[in-house]
DNA sequence: CGCCAAATTGATCAAAGTCAAGAGCCGTGG
DNA sequence: CCACGGCTCTTGACTTTGATCAATTTGGCG
């Protein structure tokens, strides 16, 4: 990719005239000085966007590419807190909460951004409250699916968690091809390994059985559903009383 | 206990003085509209304050008394997301995100709170802006905790989670004394279990294992740290290394 | 005193982690 | 153009953790 630098500005436009949730109801003065304020930036795929425990400078828009947020623990295991994706923001939980970033965000593909520094943002929020609104509706959002990942962890098995991760994924980069839904960026068994709490043998075993039902097809960093509904019955556990 | 009903005007205020989070910073004159816009409310031990999935209605500060915060499993199994003391908030992820309440709150003791219904909330916040700051704060920090949670969930091994989630305890309802630092509430094995995924079985093990070596001590729904350092070095790992 | 919930403890079993070996795929540079 | 090296992925064998099953004991309260 040899034009990370020069995204066109049309795309910026259309990128927000889409519906960018954080500025979705925002009036058209409001857009217009959120867009002043905004600076833009890139980072190239493996890239850091921020660091764990860095003090939270600024919060940001994705515009284009993938970022991934991720925690490590003591021992160097990785824990993959979520992806993002166009019209996601990243670093609301240390900018808005006044913390340290408690994650590091890494791009996973050459990705375009609109950041805002912390006292911009707070200008901001000042001037147009429904941007705080929004953004508590946000955070409220990704506090109930930390929630029903924690209740996940602690209450299923291994092949329903990875099932949920990959409806969750679908939800979030799903792109239909004629053999079924494909997540639409590079992910390994290790990542799926990251989001459940395994390891990448047991996906890799996991996928391979699914792979043999039919239900995915899988290739190198790469996961069609060909059945989402099969997937979906697994997650939920209708498999054995479906008869 | 006989006077749930009177809980005296004097403790309010003492309450309201005393360090109260989301009124921290707070004008003396938001103080007592927030005061004038409340309901008083209490709950006898085992009653809900409100369930999984019904409508946010009102947002509630605990005055005394403890409220254990949870989620079921399709398949009945409890999982605790938090337990909630004096001076923390209550219902506030289904308030600010605008979402039904992501869980159910139960009074574990009898409690008093302080309530506002959602228009009166959203009143205080629009007129002291202060108030949606801070409760942008304690979302970020309950965020935190979360995303801490699930790294355990997913990197750590049962008798560490178990060591983390008394750490977490003892800084939300330790007690000095004599002995070493109590939990100030009735804990159960099963509600131990709950918070770390695990079984009453595999907590009652732990337990006593730990009680043998002297690190606590425990009796029915009650648990005492005796050694709150060699608990700290079960939960980080500081044992095998040591010599 | 008797009942019931909470806790203990032993025995057994299975899910999933660990260890190990090798195969497939891909970019790169000789 | 092809060979090399490094990831990614697969699969088998073995081990461990902690769940499950089961039987008692303890303690508090009416």
């Amino acid at each position: 990719m040899n034009s990370m630098e020069h995204l066109p500005k049309r795309d910026i436009q259309a990128a927000l005239k889409a519906d960018v949730p954080i500025f979705k109801g925002l009036s058209d003065d409001g857009f217009e000085l959120a867009l002043e304020l905004a600076r833009r930036d890139t980072r190239r795929k493996g890239e850091t966007l921020f660091r764990q425990g860095d003090p939270a400078e600024s919060f940001h828009l994705i515009l284009a590419g993938r970022i991934k947020v991720s925690q490590t623990a003591p021992d160097g295991r990785q824990v993959i807190i979520r992806y993002l994706g166009p019209r996601e923001i990243a670093g609301c939980v240390a900018v808005c909460g006044g913390v340290p970033y408690p994650a590091t965000a890494t791009a996973i593909e050459d990705t375009w951004l609109l950041s805002w520094s912390r006292p911009r943002i707070a200008e901001l929020a000042a001037r147009y409250p429904e941007i705080a609104m929004k953004a508590m509706r946000i955070m409220g959002g990704r506090m109930v699916e930390l929630q029903t990942r924690l209740k996940e962890m602690q209450t299923e098995r291994v092949d329903r968690r990875i099932a949920h991760a990959l409806g969750r994924l679908v939800l979030q980069a799903g792109r239909r091809t004629p053999e079924g839904i494909e997540i639409d960026f590079p992910l390994t068994r290790q990542d799926l390994a990251e989001m459940t709490g395994t390891t990448l043998h047991t996906v890799s075993r996991t996928l391979s059985e699914w792979e043999a039902a039919g239900i995915v097809a899988s290739r190198r960093q790469k996961v069609t559903i060909v059945q989402p509904h099969a997937l979906a019955a697994i997650a939920e556990d209708l498999s054995g009383e479906a008869h």
